[in-house]
DNA sequence: TCATCAAGTATGGTCAGACCAAATATGTTT
DNA sequence: AAACATATTTGGTCTGACCATACTTGATGA
């Protein structure tokens, strides 16, 4: 991390030439555009290469680049389906990248940190502008969350629902998609984290008091009443992964 | 966007075996437990070759993946070096794939739209937990930026700066990232924006509001200055890529 | 008629060996 | 010791081949 530049569009050697790059760019482009419909087959390696006059390495080399920016499914023995990305497939780019960071000491906490810090914007705004049919929805996460108090799986599905009426909320297609990243890396440890139908009533207590401030239009209640919820659940799962 | 599934964390077909995947596992391994030290070279083509008794193709492949994985630094005709990813590559990991989603009508505003949101939760932080020292760095920043009004260019970093500031605030280094990312995907539509110090001006007056606020410890004062400046913000750019 | 199953073909995955151009190392000359 | 010429390393690309599996086609049989 000395002089970690990183600028985050690596096109900094003007030239930086290779022969895939420019398949890539084509195809790329024909993906945005359409003419290489979404759900539709790439062109087969050996086409692409009677159709740019390349080789076959490189024709596999694009195929892979694509692949690696999501913009093409590339299942191993399958052809390879074009995918017009969505926000999802954005996320997903980071996966990789973010499991190896997690083994670093401390990263996952960062992580959560940032998952709580917007949660607690997330809330805040359900407090001011939730609409009648959000706080519907809410509620029927909530109550659904309530019954499964007893079946500890269950109960992590409606947990990951309630909050995510939470990221569905400000109506913002981003949002749902930060959320099941922060899921889909977090998860991890949470599986390894004891349950108990004891520990589910708290979560699902705190649930309730989150969903009582929104209802009352208590911004900072509720904002103080989510930090006390995943600050106690770090609480309770720190130790699953602070002997690494 | 259709059945957009995407699990993020792609290891659905329990075999999925490709030669190379092996090899990408194992030198990942590698670099996370410092066998392979940030810096250093990766072996070369050849040497992979032999010690993993595989083909250049997979060799190759390897190298290939992990360079989209951002683990190694893969400049054209130069030998791969070893990366250890932090948080700005990982979010460099999305460069690409976001660059394409900002094709698509309305995509650029959700992106703006969640950089408010975040941005709006960090100056409430500031102004309930900034400490003197923040409160100075906010100031030099804010100073820097009064004198850089006539010009453009320099107004446009000392800009980018005051919020940087915003950022570090949280003392998470995740934070920061977001920001250099956010800057790096949505520069290219500001670069369009036309400049003029009347405008910098103005600018530079939303942030001293700002700064006020933060200095007063009055959060909702300081997100509603915030709100303001990056809303006059927006609709002074829109104009550039609206006519999409 | 239509479902089933068996070739046959298309396609991705891997291998081998070769050549090139650029980057790096080596050694020689000044 | 610096500058230059040469040799070696190394990544990029090409060719051509073979395999295993997904897909297609068509024959078979209920």
């Amino acid at each position: 991390m000395l002089d970690a530049v990183d600028d985050l569009t690596p096109e900094k050697p003007a030239d930086a030439r290779r022969a895939a790059d420019l398949i890539v760019a084509e195809l790329a482009a024909m993906i945005g555009s359409g003419a290489l419909a979404d759900g539709s087959y790439l062109p087969a390696e050996r086409e692409l290469m009677a159709q740019f006059g390349i080789s076959r390495t490189v024709a596999r080399e694009a195929v892979a680049q694509l692949a690696g920016r999501g913009l093409v499914e590339a299942r191993p023995r399958f052809r390879p389906v074009v995918r017009r990305p969505g926000y999802d497939t954005a996320l997903s780019a980071l996966g990789g990248v973010v499991t190896h960071l997690m083994r670093e000491s401390g990263s996952v906490k960062h992580l959560y940190d940032i998952r709580v810090f917007l949660e607690a914007a997330l809330v805040r705004h359900a407090a001011l502008h939730a609409r009648k049919d959000d706080i519907a929805a809410l509620r029927r996460a909530l109550e659904a969350n309530e019954v499964a108090i007893g079946d500890s799986t269950q109960f992590y599905l409606t947990d990951m629902a309630f909050h995510a009426v939470l990221y569905d909320l400000p109506r913002n297609p981003v949002m749902p998609a930060i959320h099941r990243a922060f899921t889909s890396w977090l998860s991890p440890h949470w599986q390894r984290m004891p349950r108990a139908p004891e520990r589910n009533r708290i979560n699902f207590l705190s649930h309730r008091e989150i969903y009582t401030a929104i209802v009352e239009r208590d911004p900072d209640m509720a904002e103080r009443a989510l930090n006390g919820h995943l600050a106690a659940a770090w609480e309770y799962v720190r130790g699953t992964f602070e002997a690494d």
